[in-house]
DNA sequence: GCCCTGACTGCTA
DNA sequence: TTAGCAGCCAGGG
């Protein structure tokens, strides 16, 4: 899909979903693969407008904020992510993810 | 083409 | 340590 005409969101979407589970990635690191290191806001945009259906194919939940923390503006919930990356054998350090640890690097 | 909003980030008080 | 402000990118009205 690189280079198709999926446009900001599609390349979001595609990035979000290259993260293997067990791992997570942060807002600013996800910008930067795409080419945009500042875009960290435009990325959590793009996630706002995940629509229903990519809800499901897109891990939206392994995209978290900078050091692991959970964005607490999350649509579905801060907890509900939190809990499903727990699910996937993520490990918590208090309220933050172990980016340490499970830190997605391209 | 301008203004506002937003699941962010970093610095300063 | 916590709270607030400014800067950044992209899309919608």
């Amino acid at each position: 899909m690189e280079g198709r005409d999926a446009g900001f969101f599609g390349r979001v979407y595609e990035a979000v979903r290259a993260v293997p589970k067990g791992r997570v990635i942060t807002y600013g690191q996800l910008a930067r693969l795409l080419g945009v290191p500042r875009g960290a806001r435009a990325v959590g945009w793009a996630l706002r407008a995940l629509p229903r259906s990519l809800e499901k194919s897109v891990p939206w939940h392994r995209v978290v904020g900078m050091g692991g923390r959970i964005s607490p503006r999350a649509g579905a919930g801060p907890l509900l992510q939190r809990r499903r990356l727990r699910a996937e054998g993520v490990r918590f350090r208090g309220e933050r993810v172990d980016v340490e640890r499970h830190g997605f690097a391209a």
